[in-house]
DNA sequence: TCCGAACGTTAGGAGGACTAACGATGAGGA
DNA sequence: TCCTCATCGTTAGTCCTCCTAACGTTCGGA
């Protein structure tokens, strides 16, 4: 069924044989984070054939309604090149129209569909089962904090 | 003098725009960390000629004293086919030397030479100075807050 | 009217994290 | 002892994410 390689997992077995130097680092922390976060959300969106680009587009759409190509771009931080071909798959799939903007014909308007709002349901239950996976280990306090934090360093980066 | 396209800065411009469903995803957010946390490493780094696998190979080679390349693979969570262009990199700048193991031939012996000693002074330095620049909008209390909580997440996923 | 900016689009590159496969070597069991 | 299987270093190549560069079109301000 599946022709792709499975998405594997190397990294160290024994997290004790890590130098206390490496493993107290912020940054290679927040990258380790982020590729067990990858593959677990890769996982669940593949195998019900969306991408995190894909959901994330579609929240914004919920959200903010209707918007051009760029306002997307800007609003889920995915870039405008990229957006094309996340438009496509889901225009194909009929979660979303895309039309010419009539005051602007440089624009296109983006819609969210009542396909697409369906479709948007079923993803946000997996996204859900996503972020409980990922913080598994840690108690609902301590998740909030988390999330406080990173959202507090990634506001301080994002500014300007 | 740089050749290369500089590492650029696209994403949100205003968090405000982001819709607040994406905006407190912990996989989202730590993806977002990742890439501050990059950009900034590798910034600092290329400026002194380095890399984080390097980085992190000469780390791990003055905690635990000479290995084999699969132990440092092991424990830096580099993957032992990258290894082999790392060692090759600091071979070349003598910060490290490939020895055959006399008592298994198919092992490397690879030991840090005064050189790569003195280099990983500097940059252990540069590396403060990345964490310090991530982590700007938080507190000590708070830095140690979420080293504690990602390192958790790191153990729970790196297991077995 | 002209110039510069914004928009959507295509092509492509860098870097990280892998898989697959290879030859050589080692170790354990029949 | 021989055979089998695992391990080691290595090469080649894949996938995804993030991002640059450039293009033609369209808009808007001086």
């Amino acid at each position: 069924m599946r022709s792709m390689p499975e998405r594997g997992h190397h990294g160290p077995t024994d997290p004790s044989a890590v130098p206390a130097r490496l493993r107290s680092l912020a940054t290679r922390l927040l990258g380790r984070g982020a590729v067990h976060a990858d593959r677990i959300s890769h996982a669940r969106l593949t195998a019900a054939g969306a991408t995190r680009w894909q959901y994330a587009t579609l929240v914004t759409l919920r959200d903010g309604g209707p918007a051009s190509q760029s306002a997307l771009s800007e609003r889920t931080g995915i870039h405008r090149s990229d957006m094309v071909a996340v438009l496509g798959g889901l225009t194909e799939a009929a979660y979303v129209e895309r039309a010419p903007d009539p005051t602007d014909q440089r624009r296109n308007i983006v819609t969210l569909t009542p396909a697409g709002r369906s479709r948007l349901r079923t993803l946000d239950r997996l996204v859900d089962q996503t972020q409980d996976e990922l913080l598994a280990p840690l108690t609902p306090t301590e998740r909030a904090e988390l999330i406080r934090l990173l959202q507090r360093i990634d506001d301080h980066h994002s500014a300007r």
